[in-house]
RNA sequence: GCCGGAGUAGCCAAGCCUGGUCAAAGGCGACAGACUCAAGAUCUGUUCUUGUAGGAGUUCACCGGUUCGAAUCCGGUCUCCGGCACCA
């Protein structure tokens, strides 16, 4: 065999190769099989936990492939995004952390210098996804098929798909708020801060405005809780902040100045008019929107200038922040002679009881305070209070009796409904502001923007949820958990948007060149675009040919060839290939991805295939696969704390890997990624090796044995059970049945002294194909050293093959008396001298077939049992035995199939187990000598012979 | 809170849909033995408790129910994990 399994890779990765065993043509005449794996991102290296799902891809593929499908295996990568960009920019600065992480995974310098370019970063991690990991892997993909979402063809098809949902009128527009930048434009918000300087890590919160008549004035406070309106109490302002009048509508608005730049970048007629002290406001009387009370506006220091309008209603019952400074008004001697506030006006503000939550009084705002013991106003500890009511309260919380219609709803409820009938009203509006300061590279702060003609893809539209879900209906969906939660995710969603503007890769959106098709969007139809790309990897069609009409043809079959043909440029004959190619290929039989997906990717990829194609396209299976992960934590490609993959595969050998993949856990699982566990894999392959050039040394000995026939049995029913398993691509069971109980089968097979070696060729062949889908290279070698024809991956896959219960059973039944022996030696302490087995007495066989006849009949019972027993004489004179016997086997049939009792039928205990003794007596290490219960004048000095039953020997030992 | 998933012997992990052959596969670890100069290599056995005859007892998060029979079905409780969106 080759010295190592680094060289064994490589020889059959080449033999592989050279055969193009890889290639994925149309042929008519063979059933095909379709199958990919969700397609990576491209944002660095990755890591021994990504080659779970796709070398399970691989295997499956290989198992279609020997059982007579034409597979086909393509691949791609996903670079639409920020993902490299952010990647080449940090480059480009020489971070540390990053460069780091570079080198540990092996690129060089040299390499270092051309990353710092968004695109060659792209095409230098396909190379990588491409040569070191996928092909190093052994996968059988159609490389001809590659593409990248970022190739001028694949564009040209994602073009054609947006024109289809636009078809099928599910493009709409609405506004939409995102974050920009004064100066730069749109801008991506995300912790690796590529656009931006500061903020990372911000998100978008969405506050209702709420006004406050005050005379000609509207004072317009931001809140995150409509829903507590009911218990306003009074008004707050910063003394020292100055406020600005802006002219919105008809109104006159006060707001913070901060507040009037963001929200002249979200609403219309926006106009700073003048200025008012935050101070001369104090004492003034408001009137509360919903509840339409008068209010009295009072100082606080916590209102911040830049936080939504840097004013705030009071609800002292529920926010901390307005308990402690409404009781620091009530209880500050100074108030009324600094301020222009009266007595009466602080007396009035008496906080209201609106929310009912478990675990807290009338004023859950109060009882949080005293628990955290916040002594004062500004108190750091107040955020974390907030938060903590905020969330209880919003999960928990009930409307009291005082909130009018609104009371006995739970607060999720209510919020929006008080919301939105507020907003009806005219008494509120909506703002969105970020959740931090966020500043952009060119130094200005970054704000929401509303953009009025957002484009959204309408997942939300009916016919098109109920033709996706019910389509799911006769999908092949694993798990069977994310079968049955489908349909719930399907409803779920709604409108998405699908293109976006700014610092990004992809495609530009048909309809408007300024905008860019996002991540997701351009995701969803493409394993159909794996059929058509090889025609434009191999430029027999260039991508400005690739038009609407030409999509339609070979897509859809519309309009004429000669005409598409004459408007393209592409040759009739060409068209039509390709054309059959896709009703050849087409639909994907199985998509398989990662456990994110399951919310965002599969739900996409079935809306748009159900939104574009007709029914015999749309796909016919998922499949979701869990993590490997690190100690605690998903193993992040980020941190680089992760194994490489190169690495591992020279530690482990490819193969190894394959295996751990495959029988590890179920793919439902997440797995913590353990050195150790892996390495035991090898060692099983290691183990499987030496047996199997053990095994083919056996070529002379012709001699036949009694567990040959136990061993074709055996291989059957693994064959059989293998077989089912994989109509549900359960390539654990495949692996279990392979690895462990064939190779477990093998040794005994070899320990009991099997030595046929036709009978071993044949178990070799089944054994060695068997393990071609998960271990491919290992099996070629041991092929090869077995010299078995051609290769096999190229050989059909064994045949299941019912197992012989008869021949099964007697090894069963051989191996329970040596158990047994050797049980009762143990309980004993006995050191046996002579040890005698006893089979049964022929009559109770015979009890034993009239048992099972009955229990065929559906007639059996003890009565009836008993009393055909004693119509035969020769059964009836062994007397009260009979209806004992009788009585057992009717209460154990009832209980247990009997499928191996039947076998015992045909068994003849006594020459079996004679046969046997020597193996018997090896393995007990006594003299174990076999007698029948019938026979005359044997040892059987305790009358243990008696208790002997069919299946059931008696022992006795001295 | 809503939606979804999980809790199995020292550890990992099958089984649960389709109840009985389940003291519960397999692996790892541990222990004992064999082979070896030796071994982290290989092979064999043991690994819930208990027992001088192959048995008995108590288990599959917890409580209760259905059933002749429950790890498996039903109801409830506790704990843990993921998603709750425009982010791939």
């Amino acid at each position: 065999m080759a010295s190592s399994y680094r060289e064994m890779e490589d020889k059959w990765q080449r033999k592989w190769s050279d055969a193009a065993l890889y290639k994925a043509d149309r042929d008519d005449k063979r059933p095909k099989f379709m199958l990919i794996f969700a397609y990576p991102g491209v944002t660095g290296y990755l890591h021994v936990g990504h080659m779970r799902g796709f070398s399970y891809v691989d295997a499956i593929g290989r198992y279609k492939r020997m059982t007579g499908h034409n597979v086909m295996f393509p691949v791609g990568t996903h670079a639409t995004g920020n993902g490299a960009i952010t990647l080449a920019s940090r480059i480009a600065k020489k971070e540390e952390g990053i460069i780091g992480y570079m080198k540990r995974n092996g690129c060089t310098d040299d390499e270092l210098k051309k990353l710092e370019d968004p695109l060659s970063a792209v095409w230098f991690f396909n190379d990588v996804y491409i040569n070191h990991y996928w092909k190093k892997f052994g996968f059988l993909a159609d490389w001809r098929r590659f593409t990248c979402t970022l190739y001028p063809d694949y564009k040209k098809f994602m073009e054609w798909q947006f024109m289809k949902l636009n078809d099928a009128k599910l493009l709409i527009q609405k506004p939409y708020y995102a974050a920009a930048c004064p100066q730069c434009g749109p801008v991506a918000i995300d912790p690796s801060e590529t656009d931006i300087a500061k903020g990372g890590n911000a998100e978008t919160q969405e506050y209702t405005l709420l006004k406050f008549k005050c005379k000609d004035l509207t004072l317009v406070a931001a809140t995150l809780r409509p829903e507590t309106v009911y218990g306003q109490v009074n008004f707050w302002v910063n003394p020292d902040v100055e406020y600005v009048k802006m002219k919105k509508g008809g109104e006159i608005w006060v707001v913070s100045p901060a507040a009037a730049k963001k929200l002249a970048y979200q609403k219309d007629d926006c106009e700073v008019v003048g200025k008012i002290r935050g101070k001369d406001m104090v004492g003034w009387m408001c009137e509360a929107p919903m509840i339409h009370r008068t209010v009295p506006v009072f100082p606080a220091n916590f209102c911040d200038p830049n936080v939504g309008t840097g004013l705030v209603t009071s609800v002292p019952s529920d926010a901390p922040d307005d308990w402690i400074s409404l009781m620091d008004v009530k209880n500050d001697p100074n108030m009324i002679s600094e301020y222009n506030l009266t007595k009466e006006q602080i007396d009035s503000a008496v906080p209201i009881s609106i929310i009912s939550i478990d675990g807290y009084g009338d004023f859950p705002a109060k009882d949080i305070i005293e628990r955290m013991g916040i002594k004062r106003s500004g108190a750091p500890e107040l955020l974390d209070a907030k938060k903590q009511v905020y969330k209880d309260g919003y999960h928990m919380g009930r409307m009291k009796d005082i909130c009018g219609k609104f009371a006995g709803l739970r607060v999720e409820e209510a919020k929006d409904k008080m919301r939105a009938e507020m907003l009806e009203s005219g008494e509120a509006e909506l703002f969105n502001d970020l959740t931090e300061e966020v500043i952009c590279r060119c130094g200005n702060q970054v704000m929401i923007k509303r953009v009025d003609d957002q484009w959204f893809i309408n997942y939300a539209d009916e016919a098109l949820t109920k033709r996706t879900s019910d389509h799911c209906r006769n999908m092949q969906i694993n798990p069977v958990e994310y079968q049955n939660n489908v349909h719930g995710v399907l409803e779920w969603f709604r409108e998405r948007a699908c293109v976006r503007q700014g610092n990004w890769l992809g495609t530009k959106f048909p309809f408007d060149e300024r905008w860019t098709i996002e991540a997701i969007s351009d995701s969803t139809l493409y394993p159909l675009y794996y059929v058509i790309c090889m025609y434009a990897n191999n430029k027999e069609i260039e991508p400005e040919q690739m038009t609407e009409a030409f999509f339609d043809h070979v897509v859809l079959q519309k309009g004429k060839a000669d005409e598409v043909s004459k408007a393209t440029g592409i040759s009739k004959e060409l068209l039509e290939k390709i054309r059959k190619d896709v009703q050849y290929w087409y639909p994907l039989d199985l998509n398989l991805g990662g456990k994110e997906h399951m919310t965002v990717h599969f739900p996409t990829f079935l809306f748009n295939h159900a939104a574009i194609l007709p029914d015999d396209k749309l796909p016919r299976g998922i499949t979701v696969n869990w993590y490997i992960t690190g100690k605690k934590s998903k193993i992040s490609k980020s941190k680089g704390g992760a194994q490489p993959i190169p690495g591992a595969a020279e530690m482990f050998g490819v193969d190894s890997l394959r295996l751990y993949y495959a029988h590890v856990a179920s793919l439902f699982a997440d797995v913590e990624w353990d050195e150790d566990i892996v390495m035991s894999y090898r060692q099983r392959l290691d183990k499987i090796i030496t047996m199997t050039e053990e095994l083919n040394s056996i070529t002379d000995l012709e001699k036949s044995s009694d567990v040959d026939g136990w061993l074709i049995s055996r291989f059957g029913t693994h064959m059989s059970i293998i077989h089912e398993s994989m109509k549900k691509f359960d390539l654990r069971s495949l692996a279990s049945e392979t690895y462990f109980e064939m190779f477990n089968d093998m040794k005994w097979y070899l320990r009991r002294g099997g030595c046929n070696s036709e009978v071993i060729r044949n178990a070799l062949k089944i054994w060695i194909s068997a393990m071609a889908p998960i271990t491919p290279h290992v099996a070629e070698e041991l092929w090869s050293i077995c010299k078995f024809k051609g290769m096999v991956s190229e050989y059909e896959y064994p045949d299941a093959c019912p197992g012989n219960a008869g021949a099964e059973f007697g090894e069963t039944l051989i191996r329970d008396v040596i158990s047994d022996i050797s049980q009762i030696i143990k309980v004993t302490k006995i050191n046996p001298k002579r040890v005698v087995v006893y089979t049964t007495q022929s009559w109770k066989t015979k009890v034993l077939e009239i048992a099972l006849n009955l229990a065929d009949s559906g007639k059996l019972d003890i009565p009836t049992l008993t009393k055909m027993c004693m119509s035969d004489p020769s059964i009836r004179e062994h007397g009260k035995a009979v209806s004992e016997l009788a009585k057992k086997l009717a209460v154990d049939m009832s209980r247990t199939s009997n499928e191996g009792r039947r076998a015992l039928l045909q068994l003849n205990e006594k020459e079996h187990l004679s046969s046997a003794a020597e193996f018997i007596s090896f393995e007990t290490g006594t003299k174990v000598e076999v007698m029948s219960a019938d026979d005359q004048g044997i040892y059987d000095p305790q009358g243990k012979s008696k208790a002997a039953i069919p299946g059931r020997p008696a022992i006795y030992l001295e």
